[in-house]
DNA sequence: TTGTATGCGTTATCAC
DNA sequence: GTGATAACGCATACAA
């Protein structure tokens, strides 16, 4: 992020290279931009001299001669996060901390910074601003829903990815959260249990619905009834479908949560109303938090690669020509503890 | 972060406002700029012109004349949240997460942006970089050392801003540690505790001095042996530290630990230990995540606002005029639940 | 192929 | 006070 050339005056100008080649500045700057219509000699006399003087466009000039805006130099701008959600509270979701943090971490390694910003699920104004911005080296899409993705500025395409949902032009990368969901249905499923209840994330949001879907799959593929109730990622949301789940469906002797947080928030209820986890009931998180480990008992859950995601996003961002090798699926291992 | 200036060209040139003005190009660069020598008329004509065709001055052309950067409109630019560290996974800290989050929104509401970046225990260069950089609206320091603050860019002056210590020119916006520290060792000694060690952060970290200071002091003044030991914010320095108190002294029969990260990994320790928590030791952590709450035991520790905080560093830097009147420590609230 | 001349939109320096 | 006019540094029709 080091946005040099708007601040430090280039030492030389076009007219000193042209000079010091012996042409004129035309022809400098005809060779210095790549144009048609230069003899050998001539560029080679003006690279040589640009060369020498350490010539350096300034940018500013540049911009104002051909009309259009100031544009980074290579190495410079930055890539963005942008958040979709229902509230800018979203942004304090720790998910979107770690995302952060890893895009922060590869960036530095191509001279970009990071920027963090949200998108209301309307927000197709937020993003034309980040298209219009031509110091947005990429965009970073998490959570973000098929309306956006449908009307998503054109010129946005070609440096815009997604955590989560993609489309044919915008690559996505996301955890396996299908397999996720299978490994722990069919663990609860295996170890004795039927009365399995979901606690979901929120239903807008669509690349949580291979989860609930395996879940629904599962369960009807088993013959059994499927239970279950959506939230949004709090632990809140865990302790108030937790209670709807017990009332709903009293023999319900296993659940499956969206999310750790929300795992932890049906514990607490649990255990408050006497209800001994595992023996009573089983209960299976997702994220692997580093408090699932912590937590006694132990929390049964997924492993969810956020950073090593985020990181891969960020990084087809900056080095296209990877892109295509680079990983798009990550799997999600079950990590057995005492909870389930 | 708009930066609408760059791209959209402005539809109307300052030609056209001093044509619809009648005056000169002059006349209307001189009332637009606010230079002295207009006459009452002149200026009410320009201004009537300009409004009327809604001229924004080209950033571009007004860089290449003034022969400076291109700068930010009012409303533009970025705030970026600076994270001084040993190592880049530093930022990887839910702490950073949370605060950056919170920055986010506030700039939101003031049209810019946000940015995180690493800063290396050494690293004036980047925080050059980042005075250097006009898009830079301001920057907050976080969990810096007194090195970085003494040698800090001059011109980064007045934007900046600390989250931990601050110095006769950097403003620094803190929890009270101390008072944490304070509530929670007397909490121990209150109730009974006497062989009181405490699983300290980072020594390197100077605000935290505070902290360890205020428990040294505590144990002096009651004439008991202090036992500290230094630790990182992890939980694995948690478990360690927790290892070694009980290796050097056994009888020990409460912890204070700088953050409940730190905290859980002592109590994993105790309890694989067959240590009963809190009969035989008592803990106390600080900073009140919400796992603290849904962990059983609960978890006994002092409220962080570190949203807040961050919040209103960011307010600080975007509305200088009520700096002066916002608040700069943060108390803390002992929670009590079951560990201590 | 090369150089000349002009434009990009503003600000600043002059005379007036 | 005001209006020409020259920078600012570069790109590009156009003429040679």
């Amino acid at each position: 992020m080091a946005f040099r050339a708007f601040t430090d005056r280039a030492d030389s100008k076009l007219s000193d290279v042209a000079r010091l080649a012996g042409v004129s500045r035309s022809t400098a700057s005809r060779v210095l931009t790549g144009a048609a219509g230069t003899s050998p000699q001539a560029r080679a006399a003006v690279l040589a001299a640009a060369e020498k003087l350490d010539y350096q466009a300034n940018p500013v000039a540049r911009a104002l001669a051909i009309g259009s805006g100031v544009l980074p130099a290579p190495g410079e701008g930055r890539v963005v996060v942008a958040v979709v959600g229902a509230s800018r509270e979203t942004l304090r979701d720790p998910y979107v901390g770690t995302a952060v943090a890893a895009v922060a971490e590869v960036a530095e390694d191509f001279g970009a910074g990071v920027g963090l910003e949200w998108v209301s699920l309307a927000g197709s104004s937020a993003l034309r601003r980040l298209a219009d911005d031509p110091w947005v080296r990429g965009v970073i899409l998490v959570n973000t829903v098929e309306e956006l993705l449908l009307d998503l500025p054109l010129d946005l395409i070609g440096r815009v990815v997604s955590i989560g949902i993609g489309s044919p032009e915008v690559p996505s990368f996301d955890v396996d959260n299908g397999g996720a969901a299978e490994a722990a249905v069919t663990h609860l499923m295996h170890s004795g249990r039927r009365e399995i209840a979901m606690l979901a994330g929120p239903s807008w949001l669509p690349c949580l619905r291979r989860q609930s879907q395996r879940y629904l799959d599962l369960m009807s593929g088993a013959g059994w009834e499927a239970r279950l109730v959506p939230g949004d990622f709090t632990s809140a949301a865990g302790a108030t479908g937790m209670t709807a789940v017990l009332h709903r469906w009293p023999r319900t002797d296993a659940v499956f949560a969206t999310c750790d947080a929300t795992a932890f928030g049906a514990i607490s209820v649990l255990t408050h109303r006497g209800v001994r986890v595992p023996d009573d009931i089983a209960v299976a998180g997702f994220d692997d938090v580093p408090f699932a480990a912590q937590a006694s008992p132990g929390l049964t859950t997924g492993t969810h690669p956020v950073g090593r995601i985020a990181a891969t996003a960020a990084l087809a961002l900056l080095e296209p020509t990877v892109a295509d090798r680079l990983p798009r699926f990550f799997g999600s291992e079950l990590v057995l503890r005492e909870t389930a």
